[in-house]
DNA sequence: CATGAATGAGCCTTCATTCAT
DNA sequence: TATGAATGAAGGCTCATTCAT
C-alpha cells in the first residue's frame, strides 16, 4: 500500500515474465519496508526473504546483491516523488501569479500527500540512502539537484511570463524554495500530522510572496 | 624538577592528564576523518587506529566501543556549529530591521565559513549519523529542532520588536528559513565554492524581503 | 518419487530434518570432545568445526553460541549419566538386604561401564564445567544433588523394608556414599583401569556392610 | 583473613626483601579471593591489582603471569590443607581404636574448620583449578592421591595395631572414606552451615564402625 | 525455479604482557 | 621500583553470498 509502486506496464511478456515481474516487485515493496523500518545497514537480505516467507536464496534470483536492490528501491521512492511532481506540472503552463500560486500549492499538497502519507519515505531517501556508499549519495544529491532545476524551471518561465521579479537569481532562489520544501518534510519525520503541512504551506507562501518584514 | 614548564598547558591537570586529552582528540579527530570519508559503516576501528599509527587496542582506552565514539564525534560536530551560531548570535539584540538583516548576514557568514570550509561536518552530521541508528537519527532531529527554536526566537524578538510582521506563524516561518540555510547546506555538498554561499546568502535574503513576486 | 527409501528413520521428521538432527549431535559430540581434551576455555568455535571439516559459520546455524553448547553437552553428559543409573534401578525393588547389595552392585557397574569407558566425562562434568560461570557449576552442584537425593531414596526404602538401620541420618548417610562414588570416578581419571572399579566397589561394600573396625 | 597465608618465614634477609616478600603475599591474597570469587578465567591481572590499589604492571614485577600466580595460589591452598591435617595426625600416634577415632575426629574437625571457614578454598581448588590446564590438574588430583596415601597410611597403622580388620583393602578402602570427605566438602558449597559438618561426621563414623545395615 | 545449508571474510572487543618514564 | 599506556594476538559472532538439491 504504501510502499513504491511504479512502472505502470504490468503486463508485457509471458505468464512466467509477469510471474517473474511481479515477484521482483514484492520484493522491492518488502525491501523499501525493511529498510526504512530498520535501515540499511540493520536490514539482512534473511529479513527481506522472510517477510514474504521465502526462502532467502531466492532473493538472488531477483537482485544480484544487497546494494543492488537499494538501488532499486530508491530508485522506485525518486520516481514516485518525481512523479508525484510531474502529475501536476504543467511545466510552464502558468500564466498569471494567481495560477502559479494555484500550482505551486498543488505540487505542495502532492508532495504532502505521499510524503506525508508515509514518513518512511522521507526517512529512506534523507537519512539512509545516503549513508550507503558515494554512489547512492551522489544519487540523492542528484534528485535534489534535479528538483533544484525544476523549481528554477518554473521561476524562469515566471520571470519570462512576467509575474516573477526579472532580477531574481534562478538557482539560487530554487535552492532556496526546495530547502523549505526540504525543511516540511524533515519537520513531518517528527511530526507526521497533515495539519503541519497546511501551516507550513500558508506560512511558506507568506514568506515568499509578502516577506517576513513589517510593511513599513 | 619535573621538566622544563613548556607547553602552554593547553588544558587544566597533570601532564599525563593533558597527553590523556591530546590523544583522545587526536583519536576524535581521526574518528571524524574516517567517518566523514568512508561512512560509519565503512570505518573500522582499525582504520581510526591505523591513521594514527596506534595499535587499535590503544582505542579503547580512549572510547568504550565504536558507537561510543561515533556519539562523541557528532557531539563535537553539533557543538562546533552551534558555537558558531551563538558566537554571532547576541541574543535579541538586533532592534530594527536592518540590525536583524546585519546579523543574518553574520550568522549565514559564520555558518558558511564552518560547513563550507570542511564539507565532510555536513556530510557527516546530515548523510551519516542519522543512519547509524535510531538514538543518533533522534539526536540530528533534535540539532535541527534546536536551530528552529533558536530561529523562530529571533523572529519572536523581531515581531515584539516591531520590524517583523505581527502575523507571522513564528515556528513555521523559523522552519522554512532554516530550510534554506539547510539546502545551502546540502547544495555545498556539491559546489563547495564560497562564492555560492554568498549569492544563496543574497538570494535568500531577497527571497525573506522582497518576495518573489514582481512589483506590481 | 521423492528417492530411495533407505536410511532406517533413526528419528522422526522430514529427510532434512533427520540430516539437521545428525549434524546437530556430530557438532555436539565434537564440542564434548573438544571440550573434554583441551577444557572449555581453551577450545574456540573454530576448533570444534575444524573437527568437523565444516566451516565455523555453520556451527552457528546449529547452536546459539558458545555458552549454549556446552550447556548442552553437560546436559547430554547428565542425562547419560542419569540414564545409566535409572536403567538399573527398579527405585524400590529391593525386598531384602541381598537384593539391595545386588542392585548397588548393578548401579556401580552401570557407573564404572559409562564412567570408566570414557574418562572424559567425569573430567569434563566434574573438572571443567564448574570452572565455566556460576549458572553451569549450580548445574553441577544440582546433578551431585539429585544423585544424593536418588540415594537417599534407596535407604529410606530399606530402613522401611527393615533391612537397613532405623537410626540411619538418611541425608548425611547418602552424602557419604555418594562420596565414595565420586572418590572412585575421580581415581578412575587416573588409572581407568576396570579392575580399580572392582576394588572400589569391592572395598565399600566391605565398609558400608562391615565396617572397617575389627571383630572384637 | 581467610585467604591463602602460609611460609612462617616472615623474616630473614633485609628490609627490602621483608618488603618485597610482604607484597609477595599481599597479591597472592588479592588473587586467592580474585580467582575464588569470579574465577580464573574471568579474573583479570587488572582486578589483581586493583582490588590492591596499585598498578598492574607491578603485578609482574612480583610474578611471571596469569600462570604462574595460579600456581602459587593452588600450593598455598594445598599447603593450608595439608598443614591442617598434619597438624592433628601424630602419624601413627593411634594405638586402639578409640585413639583412632578421636584422632579421626579431630582430623575432621580440622578440616571443617579450615573449609567449612571459607568455602571460596574448595571451590577455587575443586571446581576452579582443575580447569586452568592439564598440569594444574595433575596438581589437584596428586593432592587427592597424598590425602588418599595419608589416609591408606592411618589404615595401614590400624590393622599393623590390629584395632583396624586385617583384610582392608588399604587403598581402596582410603579412596572410600575421603571420598566421604569429599562428599562433605562439596555439600558444604551449598550450606556451609556447620551443623552439618557435625552430621556429615556423625554419619561417615557410624558407616565406617557400625555399616549401614539392621543388626539380625 | 526455489530453497536453505554451508561458508568464511570481516569486524568488534578483550586482556595478558611489555616497556618507557 | 612502580606505573599504566600501548600493544596485538586471539576469538566470538554476523551475514552476504554461493550452490547442491
Amino acid at each position: 500500500m504504501t510502499g513504491p509502486a511504479s512502472s505502470p506496464a504490468t503486463s508485457a511478456g509471458t505468464r512466467a515474465e509477469r510471474r517473474r515481474e511481479q515477484v521482483r516487485r514484492e520484493i522491492l515493496e518488502a525491501a523499501f519496508e525493511c529498510f526504512a523500518e530498520q535501515g540499511y545497514h540493520h536490514t539482512g537480505i534473511a529479513d527481506i526473504a522472510a517477510r514474504l516467507g521465502m526462502g532467502h536464496g531466492t532473493f538472488y534470483r531477483y537482485f544480484a546483491n544487497k546494494r543492488d536492490i537499494v538501488d532499486h528501491v530508491i530508485t522506485d521512492v525518486i520516481d514516485r516523488i518525481l512523479q508525484a511532481l510531474s502529475a501536476e506540472n504543467a511545466a510552464g503552463a502558468a500564466a498569471t501569479l494567481a495560477d502559479y500560486e494555484a500550482q505551486s500549492e498543488r505540487i505542495g499538497r502532492a508532495l504532502a500527500r505521499i510524503l506525508g502519507e508515509d514518513p518512511r519515505l522521507a526517512r529512506l531517501l534523507l537519512f539512509d540512502a545516503p549513508a550507503v556508499d558515494d554512489a547512492l549519495r551522489e544519487r540523492v544529491l542528484d534528485f535534489l539537484e534535479t528538483a533544484v532545476t525544476l523549481t528554477g524551471g518554473y521561476l524562469s518561465h515566471g520571470i519570462a511570463a512576467g509575474y516573477l521579479r526579472a532580477d531574481l537569481d534562478v538557482e539560487a532562489t530554487a535552492r532556496g524554495i526546495n530547502g523549505m520544501i526540504l525543511g516540511t518534510v524533515i519537520a513531518a519525520q517528527r511530526d507526521p500530522a497533515a495539519a503541519s503541512q497546511e501551516r507550513m504551506s500558508r506560512a511558506v507562501r507568506r514568506l515568499m510572496y509578502d516577506g517576513i518584514a513589517a510593511r513599513g
